[in-house]
Parts: C-alpha cells; structure tokens; sequence
DNA sequence: GATTATTTGTTAAAAAATAGATATAATATG
DNA sequence: CATATTATATCTATTTTTTAACAAATAATC
C-alpha cells in the first residue's frame, strides 16, 4: 500500500508547488490546470502531473485540480499537517536570523529554544526565545517533544552537536555547518550549504551552461 | 575540447571534495586515495573517480591523489582561481548574517556592497560594508565589476530586485527568497530555500526512509 | 445528443546518473 | 628482475529520473 522510491527531486517540488498553491489561494483561485502550476514555478506540466500520480489521482480530467484540495493533499503527503517542534543550536549570526524568519512557523514548523555554550549568551532572550547551555540540550529534546534540530555553529563544533543529538529522540536534523556529518542511519541529516551553491553558481557562469551552442 | 553535460550532482560533490581537501591538507598530507575521499565526505570511491575523470586525469594509478594539486584542478574546475565580487541586497536579519558569514571570503567570494530599499539603514555600516539605496545598485555593479548577487529580502520584493538585476551585467543570482524568479536564460540563478529543505526532511521523518522493510 | 475542447492519468521511451567490473600503470618486495 | 599489490581510468550495465505520447474522462458547443 505504501508507495517508496519516490525521487527526492519530486518531494523538493512538491514543497514548491504547494508554496505556489498557497499563494494562488490567496487570490481565491479556485481550479488550476498542471500546465499553469508549470508555469508558476519553472516545469513542465508532464512534470507536475508525474510528481502527483506517485501518491494518487487529485484531479479531474477535462478540469483541472481544485487549488485548496491539492494543497491540502501535498501537505499530508509532506507531513505538514501536524505540527513540528525544533531547536536552533547556535545563536550567532546566522541562528539569529533563522530564529527570526516567518517562513517556518508558517509552514508548521517552531523554533521552541536556542541553544548556545557561550555562557554570556545563555540567560538571554533572542528574537522572544530563550537561549540555553548546550548540556541541558538532551533533557529539553526529551521533555518538550524536539523532533527536528536546526545545527547552525560553527563548522568545528557541528559534529559534537550531533553526537550530542544523536542519543536522544531527535528525527532530523537540518545543518548549516560546512561540513559533511557523521550520524547513524535512523536520523535524517539535511544539508543546506551556502557555499557549494555559490560554487555550483560559479561553475554554471564560467561555463555559460545556457548560452552553450549545440555541439557533438 | 569543451567538457560538458556535466551532472549538476557532480559539481556539488567537486566543491564538497575540495572543502574536504583544504582540510586534509591542512594536515599536511601529501597523497589521498578515492577510498579516503569517498569515507571522508560521504560517497563511495567509483563515484569520486567517475566525478573527477569528466575533467581530465588527476591521480596515478597505484598511488592515489595529489592532495594539493586535486584541489586546486577542482577549483580551477569550479571557477574559483579568481576572485568573484558580489552584493548582497537585503539588510535584514538574513542578510546581516549573510554578510558576516566568513565562508565565502575563505572561498574567494567578496561581498563589496549592501542594498536596502529601507532609507533608515542606508547609509549605516553593516559589518563593516557600506549599505547603499537600491536606485544606485545597477549604477554600482556597472562600476565595481560585479558578477554575483545576492537576494535576501522578502519573498514580496525579490521579483523587483531580480527584474533590475537582469538589466545589469550580472550573471548570477543566489536567491534566498522563497519564490521562483523569473529571468533570461543568461543569468544563472541558484535557490537556496530554507522551508523546501525543512519540508523534505519532514516528509523523509514521516516517511522512515532509512528504516523502510525491503518490499516487493 | 453528438462532437469538439481540454486536461488528467498512465504507459512507454529516452536520458541521465550511479554502480560495478576489468584493464592498466606505478610501486614495493623478494 | 619478475611478481604481487595497490589504486586509477575506462568501459559496461543497472538503476533512476525525466520527457514525451496517448487513451480516458469531463465539460462546452453546435
């Protein structure tokens, strides 16, 4: 019954899709075709129908898909419609502006501590949200059902964090640190890294990947 | 002579490789293996010769790999033998980080100037860069060689911002707003979107990827 | 009510990416 | 100096993912 090997490209967009399909509710948009959720967000409507028909039939042939419906279909399928509870561990920078952006709360998922070993920082609030000692980490995942880590320290520490986060009930962990962690297979590691995505950018300039003529 | 049709995969893994190796060769290494590279950021060792052998031949065959030399063929590879100078429109609390974020410079990216449509914040420092109106950013790019820019306002504004960008020399775009932007081919664009990631680690939670029984 | 327009779901084909197997080169050893 | 060992490079096969084509179903039109 249940479906696997879905690509992991199709679940990235099925995340936006739904971003999209949010949006177009917002305009009271009732119906929407698979070529003009395409459209919206860069793809083809092969694609889009593809993506849907790994976990089933949501719309009507000659129609369309109903906008709300779908939606609401995609974000059982990504495990939104529960609630996610996160830490954020690192308060520099960089955990500074995650703490503070809207975009997760708003998809289902809370920032519920920070946590950080500089003691001048611990005791303090950032952005409406207690910052902790790294050693009391354990007992808080446990005692306020922590399912998701946000890892956003330094690249030297961020391996210590997730041995630490490894031996409680934690689930996911999404790292910032520019480094590639070592975690038993049961805890989902992803990673978001700012500087291969300027090198990937780089490479594709240097090699004018679109103004490339045809060749053989 | 041109080498291309090069897995987009494959220039993630190369800019991984050599974060890795700048580190091993920090241990003054000389000399590494496929095998050592491959357990050393998370791959197996056909998959790191495969990746190497689309741009030419690196190692001898019985001894391994040049540690410096590897590396620095993999950033001549990834265009990272010269220095890219890049802005960052938003001075929010992403782009406070962002402009903070050392990993860049490390990697031979610079960011010269900020950009803020927020007349209380131009003309403030932000970590130590100047923040100019957007009105002077396309007049700024022309005259500071930048090729690179960084979007990190909100998802509202981000269309704007890569509208006037497209009519500058820029040729690439690092876009932290959750929207997919709109522009001509020859401008290369890379997304880096915080609530798809959390979305797909959600949906790999859910979905017990690791630990699946095998079934037919 | 039959016919034409759409638009989906599904199947098949094509392309891309990964994994595996084999041949070759360099080094070290006896 | 021949041989065993190591590790790359290359070639082949498998798997995965994307693209395209087509039949089925709905709605609109004459």
């Amino acid at each position: 019954m249940k479906e696997f090997k879905i690509p992991e490209a199709t679940v990235s967009r099925l995340s936006v899709y739904s971003r999209y399909l949010t949006e177009v509710e917002k305009q009271h948009i009732v119906s929407i075709s698979s070529g003009e959720i395409a459209e919206g967000m860069g793809g083809t409507p092969a694609q889009v129908r593809k993506d849907l028909a790994y976990f089933g039939e949501f719309g009507t042939r000659g129609v369309g898909y109903n906008v709300k419906q779908l939606n609401q279909e995609i974000k059982n399928i990504l495990g939104l419609s529960k609630k996610w509870n996160m830490i954020l561990i690192g308060a520099g920078n960089l955990g500074s502006a995650l703490s503070q952006y809207h975009g997760f709360r708003e998809r289902g998922f809370e920032i519920k501590g920070i946590f950080d070993n500089d003691l001048n920082k611990v005791g303090l609030m950032l952005n409406g949200l207690p910052i902790y000692p790294i050693n009391e980490m354990a007992d808080y995942i446990e005692a306020n059902g922590i399912s998701i880590a946000i890892i956003a320290v330094p690249g030297d520490y961020a391996q210590d964090v997730a041995d630490i986060l490894v031996e409680t009930p934690i689930k996911g962990i999404l790292n910032f640190a520019p480094v590639v962690l070592t975690v038993p297979d049961e805890v989902e590691v992803r990673n978001v890294d700012l500087s291969v995505n300027l090198e990937v950018l780089s490479y594709n300039i240097e090699n004018n990947l679109d103004t490339m003529p045809e060749e053989e």
